[in-house]
RNA sequence: GCCCGAGUGGCGGAAUGGUAGACGCAGCGGAUUCAAAAUCCGCCACCGCAAGGUAUGUCGGUUCGAGUCCGACCUCGGGCACCA
């Protein structure tokens, strides 16, 4: 063979090390584990570039470590339920069993030409009933120790379809399908108690070395820890038990500025008022047409009700204060009510100014006179203010000082208590929908809601279901709910609720560590393999999925599945960029956008058209995904270029944290660099002698790389990587080293692209006779005599523009390097004759002679 | 609206506060070839004949020195609890 040839080459390899089990994941109590996880796929159907992205990266890891000498487990399976298969078989007709389990097939016949470093044998999906009937084990455990509960939540309603809808279809107000106004309406639902772990999820998080910040910032700001003070108002005019109003605020220290009291449309008040006041009724009506995500309540117009109940000032009760439903205000948060200062909140002020309200200032810039207001006032509470509306602490005092001087007065006066409230709400899983874990709970006339038992598990999805109507196919199943009270043996009926997709994925990574255990997890595995040393993952999931996946570890723990020091379960987190590529739409009749596949739009100068020439609409660069159909298809690539070439592909020019554009070009490039990298290599078998004279300067080259490209690869560099062994190619190109040192540089160079091309590398090493399989070698280590150089080039700066170079010995001291730099030609043509002022070497770096 | 990021040549990007543009793509020129493909060599931020000047989204600031640190803003992206 005299060529390239990656379609013969690359199955083979794969043959090989599958034959060798080189990826099989054992526990060797002799050896450090390395657990390496990458976010496992949903089975949409294919693949995209964001997998092979996301993969690659592990592979690189998992190999990397492994070469380190590490006992690698290196894991795969498919987060397998969700609403897309039910959505497809309500469009297409079939059984998202069916079409999940195909798809998952498909994918994984895409994926393992990818020559990941995979352990298959471990493959599951959510969607097995022997994992997700561990899942309803550890719901009845959580069950035991008080973890779940039951409340009434709103959701989204399509009273058309009659049917709940998620955020995600609902589309400016209206159902997605039926075009529908959606209504807020009120459900009996499951929750987990994650808020009890709000103030401990916090401060892990600090923990948390090697995460990025930006995720632990992001996770501590949706805890959302603040301190505030409780109160209740006195009402007047309100309805019978309702003769107090209790209301959080985080600014206490500005009660002297309220100008009205306003509830949350959901508020209990404000259900009490609807059901006697058609007015009030009306309002709320057109509150709840709002959808229930946080982004649409913010994003309306600011509305408000005066309900004509008042309310006392607690520190004047001659003082009184309107009491006004606004849709604003959330139920979620707080105790559901507020006051209003108008002059140091924005919306407050928005507020007041819409409905004609006083805004008293309570404190103003130190040393500004109070003036009316145009925007409200609001400084950090780091900042002194003096306070002309005060009532407690000092006048001239920061904001925190103010707040926590207002909460002291409050509890010596007995009108208020300081209070730590959390942003984090509990964790809502009940999905009235089929394709999902199913609740392990029966309803019965005379016991209530009765845990099923454990020898029953799994409570499986029955077969038999039709999505030819929208709603949950498990509610109008003839039979499923039947069955028999576990407490009394009575009838009873079956939780038709199922699980939310993001519980399947809070403790998938625990379950690969013995996926086939009769329970959830196995003590000697987990303890093994538990913690993921690295996870990588879209930075879409920074907040959810890992806060999830944090509450589930310390759940899990106290019910006895994890070990305690599995409660933070990844140790290391990278979040690495999406793959973005434009999206195309057309219009359809009633002008909402009908989002077209990349590969059926027709680009030219002009813009963008079908193949039948319908004009298309050319959007940002987002995320892709399935939802808006920007996706292109990695297997083309794959197809006509060999896995490494679409491996190698990935790691280049893109930073691995920051999103990438998808483009078209560049495939052919990766694949002309392997070749040349494999024709270079079968040049040594066959060129002559070469110069030993040359050897040396090739070896520094190739332990420098060796140095780089290790550097890389830990730093999650892998852009950097791949340059430096481009940059190598070069050198290695236009060498002219003996053979012997060609066949040394070169056997190394296979190994320092094996994680990224391992098929490749392998062929290289099989050429040049490297012993066994570079899958299998210990990874190079650079020799640290051979990085030393011995002179170094320094700019010289004149007043910080570089203006000349010299080249000295690395060590000459600074005193020679000042002397050498102010007789440097260049340098005295620039001074002309100047003093200089200030001269600063930094050894090693710069001159920089200041005028 | 709120929280979190990111902005550097034609393009992807590189740069512990110390020579801005490594490396790659595209482009241009050359070698090889009957010709092409493939390969190899060289050039390649902008303005300027040059000396030199201007350049890291915008505007300010700190510093001997700022892409990097600080402040304000602009644009784009992610998340906002039922998309996964």
């Amino acid at each position: 063979m005299s060529r390239y040839d990656p379609a013969i080459t690359e199955a083979r390899w794969q043959k090989a090390w599958d034959e060798a089990g080189v990826f099989t994941a054992r526990r060797d109590e002799n050896r450090p584990k390395y657990y390496v996880l990458e976010m496992f796929p949903y089975p949409s159907g294919r693949i995209h570039m964001g997998h092979v992205r996301n993969y690659t990266m592990g592979d690189v890891v998992a190999r990397y470590k492994s070469s380190c000498g590490y006992s690698v487990l290196h894991p795969m399976g498919w987060d397998a339920f969700g609403m897309p298969a039910e959505n497809a078989a309500m469009e297409k007709g079939g059984h998202p069993k069916e079409w999940t389990y195909g798809n998952i097939a498909v994918m994984r016949d895409q994926m393992k030409p990818l020559g990941l470093s995979i352990d298959w044998s471990r493959e599951f999906a959510t969607c097995d009933p022997e994992y997700y009937g561990q899942q309803q084990a550890m719901f009845l455990d959580f069950m035991e120790k008080g973890l779940v509960y039951r409340k009434a939540a709103v959701v989204n309603w399509d009273p058309v379809d009659m049917t709940v809808l998620a955020n995600e279809q609902v589309i400016d107000g209206r159902g997605w399908r039926s075009g529908a106004e959606v209504e807020r309406r009120e459900l009996t639902q499951w929750f987990f108690r994650i808020s009890d772990f709000a103030g401990e999820l916090l401060e892990a998080l600090d923990g948390l070395k090697d995460w990025p910040e930006k995720v632990r910032l992001m996770q501590a700001n949706w805890i959302g820890k603040s301190r505030g003070l409780q109160f209740a108002f006195e009402t007047a005019g309100a309805p019978a038990g309702f003769d107090r109003l209790e209301v959080y605020t985080t600014r206490p220290d500005t009660l002297m500025g309220a100008s009205f009291a306003a509830i949350s449309p959901d508020h209990p008040l404000a259900k009490a008022l609807e059901a006697s006041d058609a007015g009030v009724a009306d309002f709320v009506a057109e509150c709840r047409r709002v959808g229930t995500s946080e982004e649409a309540l913010e994003k309306a117009e600011k509305k408000g009700m005066d309900t004509g109940i008042r309310v006392r000032h607690p520190l004047d009760p001659a003082w009184e204060l309107p009491v006004y439903i606004a849709n604003f205000i959330l139920m979620d948060y707080g105790t559901g009510a507020i006051f209003g200062c108008p002059a140091h909140d924005q919306r407050d002020f928005d507020f007041a100014t819409k409905y004609d309200l006083a805004i008293p200032p309570v404190f103003v810039a130190e040393g500004a006179e109070e003036a009316p207001l145009g925007e409200a006032f609001v400084p950090m509470k780091s900042e002194r203010v003096r306070y002309v509306r005060g009532f407690a602490g000092a006048t001239v005092q920061t904001g925190e000082e103010a707040v926590n001087a207002a909460i002291a007065h409050a509890e010596a006066k007995g009108y208020g208590r300081g209070v730590t409230n959390y942003r984090l709400r509990d964790w809502g899983i009940s999905r009235q929908r089929y394709w999902g874990c199913p609740i392990p709970v029966v309803h019965c006339a005379d016991c209530g809601v009765v845990p099923e038992r454990k020898e029953n598990l799994p409570i499986r999805l029955p077969d038999d279901v039709t999505f030819d109507v929208p709603g949950n196919p498990l509610d109008r199943h003839p039979t499923w709910h039947d069955c028999a009270c576990p407490a009394c043996g009575r009838p009873a009926r079956r939780e038709t609720d199922t699980m939310d997709t993001f519980v399947d994925s809070s403790w998938y990574y625990a379950r690969f560590t013995s996926p086939r255990a009769k329970t959830p997890t196995d003590a000697a595995d987990v303890d093994y393999w538990m913690n993921v040393d690295q996870y990588i993952g879209g930075i879409e999931h920074a907040i959810l999925h890992l806060l999830y996946s944090r509450f589930f570890a310390r759940a899990m723990h106290i019910c006895g599945h994890l070990p305690a020091k599995a409660i933070e379960p990844f140790n290391a987190l990278f979040t690495q960029g999406m793959v973005t590529h434009e999206t195309y739409a057309t219009r359809g009749a009633d002008g909402r956008p009908i989002w077209q596949l990349p590969e059926d739009v027709i680009r030219d100068e002009g813009g963008a058209r079908l193949k039948d020439g319908t004009p298309v609409e050319i959007g940002p660069s987002i995320k892709m995904s399935k939802s808006k159909k920007n996706v292109v298809d990695p297997m083309d690539i794959i197809t006509r270029y060999g896995a490494d070439t679409a491996r190698w592909f990935v790691m280049s020019d893109s930073p691995p944290e920051r999103d990438v554009e998808w483009t078209a070009s560049g495939a052919d490039a990766a694949q002309k660099h392997l070749a040349r990298v494999w024709r270079l290599a079968h040049e040594v078998t066959t060129r002559g002698a070469g110069d030993p004279s040359h050897d040396q300067a090739l070896l520094k080259a190739l332990h420098r790389t060796i140095a780089e490209v290790t550097a890389g690869i830990e730093g999650f560099a892998f852009n950097k990587a791949v340059a430096k062994l481009y940059e190598f190619t070069n050198t290695f190109s236009k060498s002219d080293a003996s053979a012997g040192a060609k066949r040394t540089a070169m056997l190394t160079m296979a190994q320092l692209m094996s994680p990224m091309v391992p098929h490749l590398a392998e062929d290289v090493w099989a050429m040049l006779g490297g012993e066994g399989l570079v899958a299998q070698a210990a990874w190079p280590k650079a020799d640290p005599a051979m990085l030393v150089e011995d002179s170094v080039t320094l700019p010289i700066q004149i007043n910080g523009k570089r203006r000349a170079e010299i080249v000295v010995p690395k060590d000459m001291p600074p005193a020679e390097v000042e002397k050498i730099a102010l007789s440097d030609e260049a340098v005295i043509r620039f001074l002309a004759g100047q003093p200089v002022k200030k001269l600063i070497v930094v050894p090693g770096r710069i001159v920089n002679v200041v005028v």
